[in-house]
DNA sequence: CGATCGTGTGAGAATGGTTCTCATGACCAG
DNA sequence: CTGGTCATGAGAACCATTCTCACACGATCG
């Protein structure tokens, strides 16, 4: 086996600003939306650059990648270390939470059904505070 | 308030299919896996009617969804009560599992930032036995 | 048993998110 | 400064899913 052969990773304009968007932002957006975003504040960029660049992100695990009810992907910017998510389903608000138990867990049942190589998924979804009915009667 | 004026639902040759089907399998499999396999065993049924007949049969809580990590979604025949899956990335084998704990943390950790209509979403992801590399030294 | 109403079906078109293509532009090492 | 390589962008291509709409069929009632 050779050296894995991962191309340089060059900076430019758009990857920048794609990641200053995400640094401004606590929530997950979906590509479609940080794209309108960019160009909105002028820092036009196009649509399959912000694509590319999120995947990037994602595979430096500098950022998360959540998949909506719809199969649309969200991306935010989140710390390195396993977490997990709180996410408000109406503005999107996030707030990451870690859960020790759950990880044991997870090893072990996978271990008792002969599974390995084990990863596990878990986001927990409500209204925040802000969102809730009754701080405004949305409908 | 009046009636939630729910169509009647009917039992059709497709309809039926498509949950024999999903009866026979032990794994999550994608719509388009579904038709395919009712197209071979000559039970065929239009891609479209297959959408809606496992919408419907989601909406009854007869089966669950998952979506893979392309966000495409799949389907399996699952028990009514909540529970969580243990998948095999490799054939889509899947276990059900329950975690009580983690329902608990998952209402708590809510109420704590001030969360309401909490939902969470957990499923733990591995390589089972039969799909092991050692098996058989596939690919 | 047979008419009737309303739901289900299917082929194909439409939708919409994501990826690909490829000619052109921009980093950055030398 | 210059070159080679990677990045960009506009639009096409892709593909899962949904929509459209004319027609078929299930259930119910007479």
């Amino acid at each position: 086996m050779s050296a894995p052969e991962v191309p340089v990773r060059r900076q430019t304009r758009q990857r920048t600003a794609v990641l200053a968007l995400l640094d401004e932002l606590d929530g997950f957006r979906t590509a479609q939306d940080l794209h309108a975003l960019l160009r909105e504040r002028g820092d036009a960029v196009g649509l399959a650059t912000v694509y590319r660049a999120l995947q990037a992100l994602v595979d430096d695990g500098l950022v998360d990648v959540l998949r909506s009810e719809d199969g649309e992907a969200a991306y935010r910017r989140c710390s390195p270390v396993h977490h997990h998510h709180l996410v408000c389903r109406s503005c999107g608000l996030t707030v990451e939470v870690a859960d020790p138990p759950v990880e044991r867990w997870a090893a072990r049942v996978a271990a008792e059904h002969g599974f390995a190589d084990v990863q596990h998924q878990l986001e927990v979804f409500g209204t925040c505070r802000s969102c809730a009915p009754g701080a405004a009667a949305q409908r």
